[in-house]
Order: C-alpha cells, then sequence, then structure tokens
DNA sequence: CGGTTTTGACCCGCGC
DNA sequence: GCGCGGGTCAAAACCG
C-alpha cells in the first residue's frame, strides 16, 4: 500500500508550456510571435488608413450635398411624388448602368397617369448587358412570358416588347422590354405588378452571361434575392423612376444606402473569405493577439 | 394540337 | 374635336 504514495495522482492542471518545449522552441516560437506581431501592426494600420480614407470621403461627399441643395430638394421631392422606383444593373463585368441609360421614353413613362397607377402596382426597371449580336428583346429572369404586343414608340427606334406572365390572369405581372436608346446592347425591363407565384426555374433565371445585380427595387424582391445566388442581389429602395440630372447624386446616395453597404460588405466578406491569403493573414493577426493577450497574462 | 409569336387594328388618355 | 402616341387585342402564322 505504501507505493500508491510513490504515484502523484494530480491532474496538473496548470500546465506551463514553456516546461513543455526546450528553448529552441521558445526563441523560435518568440520570433513567430514579433513577426505575426508586426503583421497585426501593419494589419491595423491598413485598417485605420482604410478608415480615414472612408471618413474623408463621407466628408467629402456630406459637403458635395450641402453644397448642392437644391438638387437634394428636388430628388426628395421626387421621392415624395413617385411611388415607383427604378433600377440599375451592374453587369458582371461590374459595369453599372445607371439610370441615365435609360430611353427618353422612359421620362415619358412616368407620367402622371402612372404615377398614380404605381399606388396599385410595383414598377421597376432593370438594366440588361446583352451581346451586341443578340437582337432577341428577352431578358431572363427565370420567369416565363408571353408576348402579346410590339410597338416602335416615338423616341427610340427599337421596338418595344410587351409581355405578360405566363400565369396570366392569375399572375397579373406585365413587363416591358425596349432597347436602350443610347446604348443597344443594353436591355431596358420595365416590370409591372409582382408575381404571386414561385419562379418556374431558377437555373434559366440567372443564367452565368447573364447575371446582374439590380440596385432599388425590382419585382418579385423575395424570389430574385433568394434562391439565386450571390450574383443577384436586390436593394429594395425606393428611388425616383425618372432618369434626371440628378441620377449620379441619385447613384451616390444608393451607393450610400444601408443596404448597398451591407451589400458590400457581404460581398467583401465573401471575397476575402475565398482569399486562402486573407485567411492565412486573418490567422496570424488574431493568433497574434490572442497569444499577445496570453503572454501579457504570463 | 396546343402554346407562343407576330402584327395590324383598335382603344384610350393627353395635349393642343 | 382631333391628332398623336402608348398600350392592348386578336387573328393568323409559327413551332415543337
Amino acid at each position: 500500500m505504501e507505493y500508491f504514495s510513490l504515484l502523484d495522482t494530480s491532474l496538473d492542471l496548470n500546465i506551463n508550456p514553456t516546461r513543455l518545449i526546450d528553448e529552441t522552441q521558445t526563441s523560435a516560437l518568440v520570433e513567430e510571435l514579433k513577426r505575426v506581431n508586426a503583421e497585426n501592426k501593419r494589419l491595423t494600420e491598413m485598417l485605420t488608413v482604410m478608415c480615414e480614407n472612408y471618413t474623408a470621403l463621407r466628408n467629402q461627399l456630406l459637403e458635395y450635398r450641402s453644397k448642392n441643395p437644391v438638387a437634394e430638394q428636388v430628388v426628395s421631392r421626387k421621392r415624395k411624388v413617385e411611388s415607383t422606383a427604378t433600377a440599375a444593373t451592374i453587369h458582371p463585368t461590374n459595369n453599372i448602368v445607371n439610370n441615365s441609360e435609360s430611353s427618353s421614353t422612359d421620362e415619358e413613362y412616368s407620367c402622371k397617369k402612372e404615377r398614380e397607377e404605381h399606388v396599385k402596382a410595383k414598377i421597376s426597371r432593370v438594366y440588361v448587358k446583352t451581346e451586341a449580336s443578340d437582337t432577341s428583346l428577352v431578358v431572363k429572369d427565370g420567369y416565363q412570358w408571353r408576348k402579346y404586343g410590339q410597338k416602335v414608340t416615338k423616341d427610340n427606334p427599337c421596338p418595344r416588347a410587351y409581355f405578360k406572365c405566363s400565369f396570366a390572369p392569375s399572375c397579373p405581372v406585365k413587363k416591358k422590354v425596349q432597347r436602350s436608346a443610347e446604348d443597344q446592347s443594353v436591355l431596358v425591363a420595365t416590370y409591372e405588378g409582382e408575381h404571386n407565384h414561385l419562379r418556374p426555374s431558377t437555373l434559366e433565371a440567372m443564367p452565368s452571361s447573364d447575371r446582374c445585380m439590380t440596385l432599388n427595387s425590382v419585382p418579385c424582391t423575395t424570389s430574385l434575392s433568394s434562391s439565386s445566388g450571390p450574383t443577384t442581389i436586390t436593394l429594395d429602395l425606393t428611388k425616383p423612376s425618372n432618369p434626371t440630372p440628378n441620377d449620379a447624386k441619385t447613384a451616390t446616395q444608393t451607393v450610400n444606402s444601408p443596404e448597398f453597404q451591407q451589400f458590400l460588405a457581404k460581398q467583401m466578406a465573401y471575397s476575402l473569405t475565398k482569399d486562402p491569403g486573407f485567411k492565412a493573414a486573418l490567422a496570424a493577426a488574431m493568433s497574434g493577439r490572442i497569444v499577445d493577450n496570453q503572454t501579457a497574462k504570463w
């Protein structure tokens, strides 16, 4: 029974790492720690610079806005008058097609009567970049459409096609598609109403060559923003529908909106997490912080 | 054969 | 009232 006293059955939970490693390992770890801390410091500085740049840009934007109160008032007034919203599309090539590219017929489109109708039916515009050789007025949005008319409008030599949802009359959604008068490779699709059914085909909805990001409102917000992958992001904002000289400002406001910034943040996070280099740097930075805290405690 | 597209005719609101 | 222009209808053509 005495030999039990020779055994130390206690658990030494207060393990000191320095006991487990020899001197060379310790020095290597210290060097690594220094390197990681330096990198962490560098990343922190970069972050600080980015924040400073952001603040400076934001201040410039606010200053610009304060210097142009008239334009701001016009935008505000238009927002009050119109319940509709338009959309701008960012093509996969990251070309932002803002509302100023819409044809002049779009101006006519937002006449007084339709302003009233906008209360009943949600109207939005989607810009889709197509191949120059593509002469069809087909905007693949995942829904099935039946063409019921085509018309050549006054201010645009390109005909305007009229579509109804194939589920009509149960689904009241209509769509008008016309090439932009300024850039005929851009299709302008104007949606009226919202689908009351699911999208027949989500695969067809967003072919890789035709994916776009829609700003402002689009019809069927939920269906477009869900199950379509990260390439289609819908921000349901209330924006003026008419192309105006203030479109640049409007676009700026859109970009400055919380929704867009949230989208940007998600996209950045998505891109960064896909970057193994960033992962490694982040892990190093975090480990640096953790080890730093640990060593401070030690 | 059924669904879709085409296309000319028609409707309707708006401005003059 | 009339003309204009956008939107819709509906018959014929087309297609799978």
